[in-house]
This record gives structure tokens, sequence and C-alpha cells, in this order.
RNA sequence: GCGGUUGUAGCUCAGUUGGUUAGAGUAGGCGUUUGUGGUGCGCUUGGUCGUGGGUUCGAGUCCCAUCAUCCGCCCCA
């Protein structure tokens, strides 16, 4: 038979073999793990949510990036007007009315406010599901990929925060990845602005600003200049994020910057607390910084806001988030406040594995495989196998009568450590050749014997 | 959405200024005398050269379009 289509994966999709499973299930074990130690209360909501609960929450450009989903049936025959003549804007909402779910945060949020009377607040969920965004793929940036978020919702303790700081290089200390986490607040980004008297311009600033480490001081100002700054104005922030120091000497530099600026000296304020409280934790590789050029993209943060990048490999952010004050207010239930942080995992696994940092990760299979040379010892192949999946040893048999051979190259490129080999012989005394495939030694066992010895391997 | 890169066997790639039946390594299959794998040796399957047009006596090679890929930008995990 001819195949007419070579397969390929969807854009910016990828199957996950045996191999890359094994490694992700670990990295997915000791998030949860940590979840669980926190306290985290794990959900799962549907993959597909209405637009209407989407749209208008991450800005023009995440609208743009969500994919949406065409409604089933003959949907051109229910649209008003003629389709062409309408264009693509006008027409989307006759004919889509569900997209994918684009983060986990604001599925998350119409979670609480539909079910607001049977959680206990603060409630703090954990929740491991993949996203999708529309995007252009490239270097650690999938269209379907998996995020590990944490939250905590109805309280707006800063003690919140430092949980989830204290959760950040928990995770991180079991991985053994180095990273900085770096946080900042909204508000003292705004208070900067404002202090400027440039309050109408903070998306821009902050979207500048944020790329600093990227394109240099240079680049930014061109590009604050072009977006309406004055010349004065620019001065003012060079001096400002051209400076470099401790945490503490930055929070000096702008107790004296914002001086009689209120919301500039509450991020503030809320940074130092922030601070104060985690100094007390004490993990060694996943540091700290006060960064205020921290900008972040979502526009529903209003607080503190974190980012975690690996110390080792520049990739991007490996983790990320903060405290949104409105989330679901959108969805009818104000002054709920929150705070919640993401990991990326398909980004902290390219990261481990740019440095190695997977030694002896077991690919999940057989401990050993049973061969034969006749129905006889088929038929004592699969009984004895039943035996040791009770005792929880996993093992299969070869489903085929073949040369003995192929039985065993197939056990050595699978990975089974263990080959018992059934034949006449061993049917008589009801007993098995075991070969350790490592060492080449071999033995005969009786089937409690066998047991017993795979017990403790 | 914008700019660039690359598309030849399952995988990694070669293919000389367009010239006969398109190559290698690796993986796969068979064998190496039949109750024993990893290295060796021998044989072997497998490609309408991403797709569709065009130029030419002749196209894997040149031109156009299209799709996919990877890498930047925007944005983001």
């Amino acid at each position: 038979m001819k195949v007419i289509q070579k397969p390929t994966n969807a854009r910016g999709t990828r199957d996950f073999g045996p191999k890359e499973m094994a490694i992700r299930s670990y990295v997915f074990a000791t998030i949860k793990r940590h979840f669980e130690a926190f306290g985290f209360q794990s959900i799962e909501t549907p993959a597909m949510e209405n637009l209407s609960v989407l749209t208008g929450k991450y800005g023009d450009e995440g609208d743009q990036l969500l994919f949406k989903i065409i409604n089933s049936g003959d949907y051109l025959s229910k649209v008003n007007g003629d389709p062409l003549a309408l264009g693509s804007k006008s027409l989307l909402p006759q004919i889509s009315e569900k997209g994918l779910r684009y983060d986990l945060t604001v599925p998350f949020a119409r979670f609480v406010a539909m079910n607001r009377n049977d959680i206990a607040f603060p409630f703090r969920r954990s929740q491991i599901q993949p996203v999708w965004r529309a995007d252009r793929p490239q270097k650690g940036r999938y269209r379907e990929f998996y995020q590990c978020d944490a939250d905590i919702i109805g309280s707006d303790s800063l003690v919140n925060e430092v949980e989830l700081i204290a959760l950040f290089q928990a995770i991180f200390n079991s991985l053994n990845l180095r990273t900085n986490l770096i946080i900042n607040s909204r508000k003292i980004l705004a208070g900067i602005v404002d202090k400027l008297g440039a309050t109408d311009l903070f998306v821009a600033f902050a979207v500048s600003i944020d790329k600093l480490d990227k394109i240099g001081w240079d680049a930014v100002a061109l590009e604050l200049a072009s977006n309406g700054f004055q010349s004065n104005q620019i001065e003012a922030l060079k001096k400002l994020f051209n400076f470099e120091g401790s945490n503490l000497d930055k929070i000096e530099l702008l107790t004296e910057f914002f001086a009689d600026n209120a919301l500039g000296n509450e991020g503030l304020s809320e940074i130092k607390s922030v601070l104060r409280l985690s100094d007390l934790n004490g993990y060694d590789n996943a540091n700290l910084v006060f960064d205020f050029k921290l900008a972040r993209g979502l526009s529903y943060y209003t607080g503190l806001i974190y980012e975690g990048k690996s110390v080792d490999v520049p990739f991007g952010s490996i983790a990320g988030g903060g405290r949104y004050d409105n989330l679901t207010a959108a969805f009818g239930l104000p002054n709920m406040s929150g705070v919640g942080i993401s990991f990326g995992i398909e980004r902290i696994i390219d990261v481990m594995r740019e440095l190695d940092l997977f030694p002896d990760i077991q690919i999940s299979a057989s401990q050993i495989l049973f061969t034969y040379f006749d129905e006889a010892g088929q038929a004592l192949a699969i009984n004895i196998s039943n035996q040791l999946r009770k005792a929880n040893i996993p093992s299969e048999v070869y489903p085929d009568i073949v040369k003995i051979k192929k039985s065993f190259e197939f056990a050595d490129k699978k990975g089974i450590p263990f080959v018992g080999v059934i034949g006449e012989q061993e049917i008589k005394d009801r007993s098995v050749s075991v070969k350790d495939m490592k060492n080449g030694e071999q033995r005969v066992l009786s089937i409690s014997q066998l047991i017993e010895y795979m017990a403790t391997i």
C-alpha cells in the first residue's frame, strides 16, 4: 500500500515517547509532591471554555493567540449576512463560541466564581494541565504545553506571596536547579511613571523596561522616546535603571526616589516585608532578587509579580506569577484577591536536559521477560508472570514461540533486566532459568525463590 | 502578524557548472547450523528527492507558488 500522506505532528506540538515520559513524570511528580506539602488541593477544568470567559483577560496580544473552536454543524448557514463581506473579525463570533484554554488562571477564576459557596477561603488550589497558544513556535516555545499552577485566592495577606516563594524554592531545590526568583511589584512600576508625570504611558513603559536586559539601555531609551517620553523623563529613568546593587541598595534608592509617592511606597513596603519573611527560609540555590525592571505581560496582575529564571541556562522564564486583585470580578465575584505561581514544565525540562540533570531516570518497563519453546512453557510463563505481578513485580511474557535469540534481543533492546527461560526441564521442575542481562549470570530458581529474588532487586 | 533558514530512505546527511538505473552511515529484516542478547561478519528491505506549476532535449540541482521546519522579532511558559 502506498502511503499518501507523510505523518507529522500539528505545528508546535510534540509526541512524548517512553523515554521523554520518564523524565516528564519525574518532574511532574516532584512538583506535585511539593504542591501537596504546601496544602494545595488539585482541580481540573475543561480544555475548552466559552470564548466569553477567555477574551479580554490577556490583553490584545493574548486574545489573538487564543485557539478558537469552530461551531459544530453547518455553521455558515446560521451566519447573519454574507460571511465573506463580514470579514474575519465580525464573522468570528458568529461561527465560534468556544476556545482552548490559554492559561490555567482565568479558568480557575471562573471556577471560583461558580463555586464560591462551596469553597473555604482562602482557597489553595493546584492545577496541572496543558494549555494552548496559537503562537509561532520556536526554541523553548510550543503551541501545546503544560502549566503547573498553584494559587491562593481569597486573602490579600502578603503571607501568601511568601508561601509561594517558599514553594518555588522548595521545588527547584528538589530538582537541583539553580534559579533566581526575580520579584517586583506592579505598584512600584506604576509609582515610577506616576512620579514622572507619565501615568498614562504605563503600558508602553512596562513593555520597554522589561526588555532592558535583552536589548540594552540605549535601545530602550529609543523605544521610550518613540512612545512619547520626554528626554528629561528618560534621563530620570536612566538613573534608576542603570543602578546596580543589592536588594537593600535598590530599596534605598527607590525610597529616596518615591519620597511622597503613596503608590510607589506601598509597593516598596510589600517588597520589604516579603524579603524579610522569605530570608528565613534558607534555600541556597533559589535566590530571591528584587529587580524593578520586571514587568510581565499578562494584564491582570496588580501587585507583586515574580519570574523564575535558571542561573545556568538563559532560556526565558521557567516560572512566573503574581497577584491579581480583580480577576474574578469579570465573572461577577468582586473583592476576591488572589496570588499564584505557574511552573513552565516544558522549559524546566529543556533547561535540565541542557544541564544533564537527569542522571538515572528509569524508563518504566518489566523487570523480567519470560520466554519459552512450546505451549506448555507458554502456559507456565503466563502463570508465573501473574504470580510475580501479585507480588508487585512488573513482568511480561513474550507473545510468540520464536527462536530464543529473538526474545533475548527484545529484552535487551527494551532494557528489561532479567529474562526467564522456561523449557522442558523447567516445566518438569516448575522452575525458571533466570538470566541477569547485565552480567550474563544465570541461575535456576523455583517459583517462590524467583519471587523472593526479584523482590530484592 | 513580520523577517530569515532549511526540506533527498524511519533517523543523520552526501549528491561537483542541470546529463543515463539517486548514494553513505545508522536503524530495520534475514543469516552466521538450530536453549541465550549487547560488539563482529555476510546478505537484504526501504526514496514519484516536501507539494504543485514553469524553463529545458533533459531538473534532486534553475525559476515561481505553496506547505512544513528551525531561528529571530512581537509577545510569552
